[in-house]
DNA sequence: CGCTTTGTTCAAAATAACTTGAACAAATGC
DNA sequence: GCATTTGTTCAAGTTATTTTGAACAAAGCG
């Protein structure tokens, strides 16, 4: 037996054309910034969601098995790109999605990049350390040079984070009027 | 016949541990922003070599396939990585890093961002078309609040990335000096 | 020209990343 | 407590990406 078009049998509402488009805006979006697929579709569905989502919804809706829907769940949840409601009536967590921008970048960064950056500061001291074995004074100078490169890019990329974040949060550089029409994205 | 430990046997001079280690420094950040592992290695030597590199320094030395060389270069010089040198004397090219960390962000950004910016403008269009057909008029509003958030988070990045390429050109928003010591990296 | 050197392409092999689903834990209701 | 519902974990399977190397083009040299 062929299922419906609209899928009624299991109460996992279809996705409307849409949907199934922002999700997959979503996917891409997150697979350019090294993220797997079904992190962007269970974004993407809570993003177009008009109600708050249950777990089975996530897994049935999309399609998806409920070890991803709990693997996304979580990291998405770490990020602070989703919410928990606790609902009064119901033992299911339902989700919601956080709409600010800047909670989104911010959160991505200080999961994915921050650690980085940290470590990346240690090997350079232990670079450094490395140096100091090399026996030609001309070689030894270069490599010096080097890494003091490194550490100035370094010094910028974390500069950077806080004006990123200045320039997220609304703070108009360009005085130029945000958001157009109406939106529902805090800040 | 065992290889010597520094390996002259065929003018493809070992790495010294400095470079092994920041090599490895490469290797990891390019794969934080989900470049294979081989672009990292390359320009990695290059950065940490003190005279220009040919093809076959390369290879040899990273102990890598000379397709892999030739894609890596390829992808490099297309972002602005790394520059080649022609060389009077030799038929072989030269190949050199780029050390202005502004010109390798904005070159990685023009080509791996911007088109996808582009594209996602074109694809909310496509959505905006799709949420017509929708016939439940709150759902319509709902699914149209929505495209505008995403309106509004593209205008945001949009706007971003001359305030990042303006923080990495040096300009001291925060008026603290920047590079410490010598160092090699122009703007 | 023909030969050699230099570099590119691309299909197949190797590797890495993601998803699945079954076994497991946690919590609620009866 | 016991059964049921809800969600997590992780080893194995699947898919996607990267690397390899052999065949191919391009260009300088004699």
């Amino acid at each position: 037996m062929a299922a419906s078009r609209t899928d009624h049998t299991k109460s996992s509402a279809a996705l409307s054309p849409w949907e199934t488009s922002t999700i997959e805006l979503f996917t891409r979006t997150v697979n350019l910034i090294g993220l797997p697929r079904s992190v962007g579709e269970i974004y993407g569905l809570l993003f177009c969601a008009s109600t708050p989502q249950t777990f089975d919804m996530l897994s049935e809706r999309l399609g998806i098995s409920r070890g991803s829907v709990s693997q996304g769940l979580k990291f998405l949840r770490q990020l602070g790109a989703v919410k928990v409601q606790y609902v009064a009536g119901s033992r299911k967590d339902q989700y919601v999605p956080e709409l600010s921008i800047k909670t989104l970048v911010q959160g991505f960064i200080r999961d994915q990049f921050t650690p980085h950056l940290e470590s990346g500061a240690e090997r350079l001291d232990a670079i450094e350390a490395l140096i100091e074995s090399e026996s030609d004074p001309a070689l030894r100078a270069h490599a010096t040079q080097r890494i003091n490169t490194l550490r100035t890019w370094q010094g910028r990329v974390q500069k950077l984070m806080p004006i990123m974040m200045a320039a997220l949060g609304g703070i108009n550089f360009l005085n130029q009027s945000s958001s157009s029409k109406s939106d529902d994205a805090v800040i």
